[in-house]
DNA sequence: AATCCGGGGAC
DNA sequence: GTCCCAGGATT
């Protein structure tokens, strides 16, 4: 075996690498960047259509941090992780502010910009400025973890190091860009978490994994652990002209900056908490759902209260907004919210408990 | 070292 | 349904 683990990897991307992502044409720091941040625990068919809508509404790294924070969202509604977005605001004004509007190409000083760790740093190191530098993204874990034959959950910190020194033993001087791009795309399409097609692999002589005949061991799984349930009101508080009440919810927490409905846990009784919105013409209990999040589960009961006047008295200035369905206000929208005010456009559809 | 933070695609 | 994805911040 005379080729080294790079110099087979490399030959392979340049015939079945991924050249024509949206993000890769043209490369720029502020594209790669956008685009590695919209990838974190994202994927890439996923982030495709956010990554264009952004780059036509903030072109550049100034246009982003003049923009206000409620269009950034607004962008990123329904994409997840917003404090990824929140990040990505704050980057963009300390990149103009405190770096004359040029990233800094150091992979330490970009590690401290907010929103940016050890892997998306050298992956912009790597792919903007051709530094080599190791990245360690989900699918670098698995080609690594198989190709050693690392046991073990690769967040347990012992198993996490090794996976980096090996890493950055593997990563060329030259081609440091191709590099990046090639391994993360053999574990995109090759080295896959489901049936492999390790005929296909490029450093499949050397892979222990596959010497053992045993690639699904690797990495090892994380211990699963039962997500608790809650529940909750979603309402739908409906003024006499169809606008629907929403609330910004706080900058730290779940759906962190979004405009959300009124939530309301089931154990609080419901007629008691809409006495406070004063005459009713009649509610609506609709079909409800489980929405399920990383750590929890939410079991969403929808609620349309259809009120005889707009309320006064109960509104906090830049918490609370009327959201009209026909001219939808550009602001971040948590994914249930967005569905539930979509069916609201189209009555035909809403299914009554 | 463990937890929090979303939503959706693949299976 | 489960798993996990171009992870980072916080505690």
């Amino acid at each position: 075996m005379s080729r080294t683990f790079a110099q087979r990897l490399l030959r392979w991307f340049d015939q079945h690498g991924r050249k024509h992502l949206p993000w890769q044409n043209p490369i720029t720091p502020y594209r790669v960047w956008v685009s590695e941040i919209m990838l974190q625990q994202t994927q890439v068919d996923t982030v495709i259509p956010y990554f264009e809508r952004f780059m036509q509404s903030f072109p550049s790294v100034k246009h982003l941090a003049a923009a206000p924070i409620d269009e950034v969202l607004h962008h990123w509604t329904g994409l997840g992780y917003y404090a990824r977005a929140r990040n990505l605001h704050r980057c963009a004004q300390m990149i103009v502010d405190e770096y004359a509007g040029e990233f800094p190409q150091d992979v330490n000083i970009l590690a401290e910009l907010p929103g940016i760790g050890r892997s998306t740093a050298a992956a912009i190191a790597s792919i903007a400025f051709e530094q080599p530098t190791a990245i360690l993204d989900g699918n670098v874990k698995r080609v690594l973890a198989r190709h050693s034959a690392i046991a073990g959950w690769p967040a347990q910190p012992k198993v996490a190091e090794q996976l980096w020194r090996i890493a950055e033993s593997h990563m060329p001087k030259k081609r440091c860009r191709d590099y990046t791009q090639a391994i993360m795309d053999l574990g995109a399409t090759v080295c896959t978490r489901a049936r492999p097609k390790c005929a296909l692999c490029p450093v499949a002589e050397d892979c222990i994994a596959l010497a053992e005949d045993n690639t699904t061991a690797y990495p090892g799984k994380k211990p699963a652990k039962d997500k608790p349930v809650k529940r909750a009101y979603f309402l739908l508080l409906q003024a006499p002209n169809g606008d629907i009440l929403l609330e910004r919810r706080p900058p730290q927490g779940i759906w962190g900056g979004l405009w959300c409905l009124p939530e309301l846990p089931v154990e609080q009784p419901l007629e008691t908490h809409l006495a406070g919105y004063g005459e009713l013409k009649g509610t609506e209990r609709w079909e409800g759902w489980r929405h399920t999040f990383s750590h929890y589960h939410l079991d969403i009961q929808p609620v349309l209260v259809k009120l005889a006047k707009r309320p006064v008295g109960i509104m906090e200035e830049g918490r609370h907004l009327w959201y009209n369905l026909r001219q939808p206000a550009a602001v971040g929208l948590a994914a249930p919210v967005k569905t539930l005010l979509q069916k609201l456009s189209k009555p035909r559809q809403v299914n009554l408990l």
